[in-house]
DNA sequence: TGTGTCAAAGCGGGCC
DNA sequence: GGCCCGCTTTGACACA
């Protein structure tokens, strides 16, 4: 989708999200949302309120009026651009920004904080998803690793359980039981045993999750 | 035309 | 009291 005139423009480490269909978007010609642009910034609201398109309930029921719900401003390409543009700069407002940046907009300042608010919304959800999806990866990454390290346990307990059977360096027949040793650390019984290639020390994944120096790329 | 998605706006609660 | 946030509602719109 991503076809309302709203880009979402994401300040992510290691991530870049471009502005892509800045002014050339598909929405721009001909289709309908043209002709809600202009009805919201159009002098058709009465004289007082042509800025402000959603008036207020109370004051239509006051004045004998229906009920009806007012209609829900679509802000126009350019108010999105703009809003968006000093979204880049600041993510949030101090009243005098907002006041001006409302003016500039022909939007009450209500309506720009809500459009701040909204827009902080959805980029934490991005930010959030994209978090989510490093997880998933992360998690898949470990269970494999956690497989393979149970694997090789249980190659190494077997070993243990078995009964060493070493051959002569000299007969290549297997040596007798008296012919082992009892090692003074561990208590075990030793012999001449080649290490085994699987058994060496797995080389450490590239990084951890939990490490502070996650990757960059990541997010 | 029904349905899904998006975004504006409402509402309540927490914080300063 | 104003602002922000999370959640929700609701209208507009696109699409099958």
């Amino acid at each position: 989708m991503g076809d309302h005139g709203l880009e979402l423009t994401i300040a992510v480490p290691g991530f870049s999200s471009s502005s892509g269909s800045e002014g050339g978007g598909c929405n721009n010609n001909g289709n309908n949302y043209n002709m809600r642009e202009l009805d919201i910034n159009q002098p058709a609201f009465g004289e007082d309120e042509m800025e402000f398109p959603m008036g207020s309930i109370e004051e239509e029921i006051e004045e004998g009026r229906e009920a009806q719900r007012p209609k829900k401003l679509r802000l126009s390409k350019e108010q999105s651009r703009l809003l968006e543009e000093s979204f880049r700069q600041n993510h949030t407002l101090n009243p005098k920004q907002k006041e001006a940046l409302a003016m500039k907009l022909k939007l009450r300042p209500r309506q720009v904080e809500v459009w701040f608010q909204n827009r902080r919304a959805r980029t934490k959800l991005k930010q959030t998803e994209m978090e989510c999806e490093y997880l998933k990866r992360c998690f898949g990454s470990l269970t494999e690793e956690n497989r393979r390290l149970q694997r090789e346990v249980e190659e190494l307990r077997a070993l243990r359980m078995a009964p060493p059977t070493v051959l002569s360096p000299h007969t290549h027949q297997p040596l007798p039981a008296s012919s082992f040793t009892m090692c003074p650390r561990c208590e075990r019984v030793t012999a001449a045993i080649p290490v085994r290639a699987s058994a060496a020390r797995p080389q450490p994944p590239a990084f951890s999750p939990f490490s502070p120096r996650r990757p960059s790329a990541a997010f």
